[in-house]
DNA sequence: CGCTAGTCCTGTCTGC
DNA sequence: TGCAGACAGGACTAGC
């Protein structure tokens, strides 16, 4: 399931193709293009100026403010390949070729994710919440965002539209880090939990940026190579295990449609 | 308006 | 042992 410090970590590995020109756009499988604001004609021979992330989506800027913009589903794989490498893998559905011997690989199985040729980013974007590792994500703003919502604080920090890029994974660390039960009606945290959650997600999120993110099973970064996260893990996936902190049965539960693991000890 | 449940999809795991 | 069914989840949508 990549998430933001998986889509950071193909981002930052992606700074090979900065300043390559696009020489070939294949779409193997047109169901995956999701929005065609421009055609493949209308960027061939135009330069790639920047990478960058918002959220989940890996955003590859093109001159004269174009975006090819991907998002990996919780199956996806994005990567560069030398040119003459022959890609003979299943589930393959977008290659983009550059000018430096470099094409860019987009392999999705379960097909949750897309490819979007937007011309308008703004607007692509007008519905995504704030970024969590940034400066505007405080604890005022999170104060702001669970005051009289009653849903569980769990899926309140899962909802894009508010904050950008925590999936099922990072939550439930987040809240464990923070001994926040996944479940507690998001108002009903006092100020002190509040600003524990805000710097256990950027704490969480960064530490897994700096370990290359997690793979637990598909996630790949630029160089089709394994994060190291997984080894980090605290609570997501360790059903009927130990609590790090406390050595009790950490339980999985349904929240919200998610399966979420917690110590019923710690987490309050 | 806020929230839940259903939808998409396929590889992997579980249970009979 | 083999197969059918359950399960995983990000983002969106329909409906209460």
């Amino acid at each position: 399931m990549p998430e933001l410090p998986e889509i950071e970590t193909i981002r930052r590995s992606f700074s090979p193709i900065i300043n390559s020109k696009i020489a070939g756009v294949n779409i193997i499988r047109e169901d995956i293009l999701k929005l065609k604001d421009f055609t493949a004609n209308d960027i061939l021979g135009k330069l790639i100026v920047d990478i960058r992330r918002r959220g989940k989506f890996l955003d590859i800027v093109i001159e004269q403010d174009k975006h090819l913009i991907l998002h990996l589903g919780m199956s996806g794989k994005c990567y560069m390949v030398d040119e003459t490498i022959l890609i003979n893998e299943p589930h393959v559905h977008f290659i983009l070729n550059l000018d430096n011997n470099i094409k860019i690989v987009y392999q999705d199985p379960r097909r949750f994710g897309g490819v979007w040729f937007v011309g308008d980013y703004n607007k692509f974007f007008s519905h995504m919440g704030l970024e969590p590792l940034s400066d505007d994500f405080t604890s005022e703003y999170l104060t702001n965002l669970i005051k009289n919502r009653k849903v569980a604080i769990k899926n309140l920090i899962l909802n894009q539209r508010l904050i950008a890029g925590i999936g099922n994974i990072y939550a439930d660390e987040a809240l464990f880090l923070a001994g926040i039960k996944p479940n507690r009606p998001a108002h009903t945290l006092s100020k002190k939990e509040v600003t524990k959650l805000r710097e256990a997600i950027r704490e969480i999120l960064k530490y897994s940026i700096e370990q290359r993110g997690t793979t637990f099973r598909d996630f790949r970064d630029g160089y089709n190579q394994i994060g190291n996260f997984q080894n980090y893990l605290k609570v997501y996936g360790k059903k009927n295990q130990s609590c790090p902190n406390c050595g009790d049965i950490l339980t999985l539960e349904k929240i919200g449609g998610r399966s979420s693991h917690y110590c019923p000890s710690c987490q309050k």
